[in-house]
DNA sequence: CGTAAATCCGGCAGATACACCGGATTTAGG
DNA sequence: CCTAAATCCGGTGTATCTGCCGGATTTACG
């Protein structure tokens, strides 16, 4: 990979997360990640994204460079329930080195070997994005680097895309519209729903709070009808995901 | 403050990573943070954890470099409710600089003025850290960087407080424990319970995947046995905590 | 000094959830 | 081949939720 000047990178790191502010159209992104290709040196840049839109049913959204070929295949062969990327990285925190993927299954190296044969490179790094709604995504880079190479510059390039990948999932948030209904809850209601997403009744929970069953129900019906809630589970879910739940009021 | 040769900051990083990685104690922390101080010259550095428990009712988690004083003080004066480093940093995904508040409040214009008698920076980052199960963090810093040096330094230390920040909430949520129950659900469990969170009935839920309403509380009944839940209301909860309604696998 | 919002309380009818009973076939894996 | 798990279906009695009716005081704000 030639890594540039490191002074010189890094304005253009910051160049990059300015672009990604400014962005339009979702229609730009690839070329974004292709010009990450020229200035980090990779093989590949991915992000897959997920529970984006809020309803159920929705599938993932996806932007790549790599080749339709590719993702065709990789859809085809079902790829995404063997691929520890996914299944690991998309339940983790921190980024993830592909060489700590235990390939010991005979499908996680079918789909390593056939990854490779399409262009993308031998080592890689996944980076989890977690966001406020229960929105999710993983960027993943590839690089064919040395093993002596690849030692110092995944660390460089999990800072650098770390930063990335958090401004990459907030421009495509921002581009294919996650309403944000922002509805607020007194601290009553805000505790009752508390109790209620803990499994308790509103009995239990008007125990716990000091107040008659009665109260709460009254709470919780104002709380529903504040989210838009059909029911208390519809409003639990919402208020979670609105975080409006946290006890940081 | 005098940043020195960047290659040292950066290696210096990385040694604080791994550090964060192998802490074994909680009391080891705010040492942590007293080495950010002196490695990134700056004049204070905070962490503040939200939902690590699980259960409601917990207070926040803290961890800080800067007077207990002022702890207090805070405390005593609910600064929390006015702070806006807390009120709108914790509801966003990217850090955010506190040149950008609205310090046109009294109340804000109180906080600050007399957060800086205490010994904090004028200037200010706050980076929010998303966590898998609804816990969140704040990892906050100050410093009294002259105007021309804070516009270059800001975007170093963002890249660099970004990995901090969420190596540090890492490490937090091992050591304060956060229990990770892990059922696994069926993907037809998971869709009923995907649709009840949506606010839909069993019956709704039958129409929309094609099944008989019995079928459909059949599945919702075993997901609660799995995960352990009271009620849907609770199973929806603990389930989107463990992140297993996510479509993705 | 109104007004709005938050905090509280009671009752009732119908819809829904929940637990526990029974049955079936298909599929994956040891 | 056997077992476990996943996929499906039906019924019943009781607990709980939900919506809608009525009332009250306190607090904050302009």
């Amino acid at each position: 990979m030639r890594r540039r000047d490191r002074h010189d990178d890094d304005l253009e790191l910051f160049e990059l997360l300015a672009n990604l502010e400014e962005i339009a159209e979702a229609t730009r992104i690839p070329a974004l990640l292709c010009r990450l290709l020229e200035i980090y040196g990779l093989k590949s840049v991915a992000y897959l994204g997920s529970g984006l839109a809020a309803q159920p049913g929705q599938g993932p959204y996806l932007a790549v460079t790599y080749s339709d070929d590719w993702v065709d295949h990789y859809k085809a062969q079902r790829f995404v329930d063997v691929d520890p990327a996914v299944q690991i990285g998309m339940r983790r925190m921190l980024p993830i080195d592909w060489d700590t993927f235990d390939r010991r299954d005979k499908n996680v190296r079918r789909l390593f070997g056939e990854a490779a044969e399409f262009g993308l490179g031998r080592r890689g790094i996944s980076l989890p994005v977690h966001g406020q709604h229960g929105d999710r995504a993983l960027v993943s880079i590839t690089s064919d680097a040395s093993d002596r190479d690849w030692r110092h510059l995944r660390l460089y390039y999990m800072r650098d895309f770390q930063m990335l990948a958090l401004h990459m999932h907030q421009a495509i948030l921002r581009l294919e519209g996650q309403r944000v209904e922002t509805a607020s809850l007194s601290p009553r209601e805000r505790e009752c729903l508390l109790w209620v997403a803990e499994g308790k009744t509103a009995w239990e929970t008007a125990i716990i709070l000091g107040l008659s069953e009665h109260t709460v129900r009254c709470y919780l019906e104002s709380a529903r009808h504040k989210l838009g809630a059909a029911n208390n589970t519809h409003a639990v879910n919402k208020a979670g995901k609105a975080s409006l739940l946290s006890q940081i009021p």
